[in-house]
DNA sequence: AAATAAAACTGATCTATATCATATTCTTTG
DNA sequence: CAAAGAATATGATATAGATCAGTTTTATTT
């Protein structure tokens, strides 16, 4: 049977995708040409909501979240590792400006690439202009699913959700380091830092996974899939 | 001050943007030759998430519900108007599928364009791509805005979002023979159909607005903003 | 026009989850 | 190394909004 269902929380956006393969030594060389690279430090902000967007962000090192802005509390659209576009649906004509602010978790390192000439790439080259869509799509399937997720689920499904999400897409392994703080999971399931902590002692309590410190380990990765589903 | 929120739930997705204006006459030709043409009533699905995705359909009339399936209750991402394209983030290599489905509130006429042909406008003419690229981006914006009212804002915030959003988007009038039933509404804005009724007695006992059978009068704009602005 | 079905409405109750208040542990820094 | 400051933890309380169980109104069918 097809897979129909949005079922996860999967924040993280990791595309599969490059869209500069479709470019020319030529077209390369121009990015290569107008690039700045910039480092950041942990809790940084690479771009502002609202603010001008003059240029694409290529994440090379680290990983961020991003995130729409908001009185009370922000809404992360998503976390992206290093290897992805930032800023993508800033290329928009007559709103140049980023639809979303991103902020680093961890120490990052960013290539800025000018947005008119990624612009112009796009309106010259149809094939890159292509992968640009796919991945863009890809993104939209992403959001659908977190969207579905932090509308739908409630607590327990949506932290399981990050958890496997983290071990399964950025870190390739069911042990990790932790680098969100509960507060960090709060805003990323979209619940309070008391109810992270009692989910996760929940978690704990019946055997699922275990803590120490900043190490996180799955143990019954089955149990969690479930809850992920259920909800 | 520039605008940076997203404090609309606004579900409508209108595009200004059209991307067929880039299109050669003879490109036109082929997509003229290779379409066909649907009635639907209402209530029926125009496409089914998860589906084989054969078509890029374009809303010549009508209006429509575009939502992600969901095991309890479904959540709608946007409502779209005739002008508009639906599928188009099925344009995804690898994965030919419905990424969502859509129904009609009203009757409707649809225009299916083969989604190979349109794949190969996009690789073809970069004019086109970038158009498709600008309508895609548009549209993120829509439904991260929706995204951000649905998880942060509350009943009365959300239910006065929609009922701007339909007066201002698709009737361009603050009084409208509304095509939805309270439960539409409950399914529109995430809430019980018994919330919507309440919230829409406490809209009417405070003279925000007035209501007879379907017909819908927005009589304190003002107010009603506010509460979508406050939440 | 009577009968049936479907919306619309109302009130009572229940529950998931936030908020608040406070305690404990860990981490940084003077 | 002590002191201050974060981050984590825990229990009590509050509340927005769902769910349930009905009633009334409107629409549809016979």
């Amino acid at each position: 049977m097809h897979n129909t269902g949005y079922t996860n929380t999967c924040t993280v956006y990791n595309s599969k995708l490059s869209c500069f393969e479709e470019l020319t030594e030529s077209e390369l060389e121009i990015i290569e040409k107008n690039k700045v690279v910039v480092n950041y430090h942990k809790g940084e902000n690479i771009c502002k909501q609202g603010s001008f967007a003059s240029h694409i962000i290529y994440l090379s090192e680290g990983l961020v979240k991003v995130y729409l802005e908001g009185k009370p509390k922000n809404l992360i659209l998503k976390i992206s590792p290093s290897g992805n576009l930032i800023g993508l649906p800033s290329i928009y004509d007559g709103n140049n400006v980023f639809l979303y602010s991103a902020a680093t978790y961890t120490d990052s390192v960013v290539e800025l690439i000018d947005i008119n000439i990624f612009k112009q790439l796009i309106k010259e080259n149809a094939k890159f202009a292509y992968r640009v869509i796919n991945v863009l799509n890809e993104h939209a399937v992403q959001i659908y699913g977190r969207f579905y997720c932090l509308t739908n689920k409630q607590l327990h499904g949506r932290l399981a959700d990050i958890l496997l999400c983290l071990a399964q897409r950025i870190f390739y392994e069911m042990e990790f380091d932790l680098p969100l703080s509960r507060n960090d999971l709060a805003e990323l399931t979209g619940m309070s830092t008391e109810s992270v902590i009692r989910v996760m002692k929940d978690f704990k309590d019946d055997g699922l996974i275990e803590t120490n410190g900043k190490a996180i380990k799955i143990v019954n990765y089955e149990m969690m899939n479930r809850i992920s589903e259920v909800g």
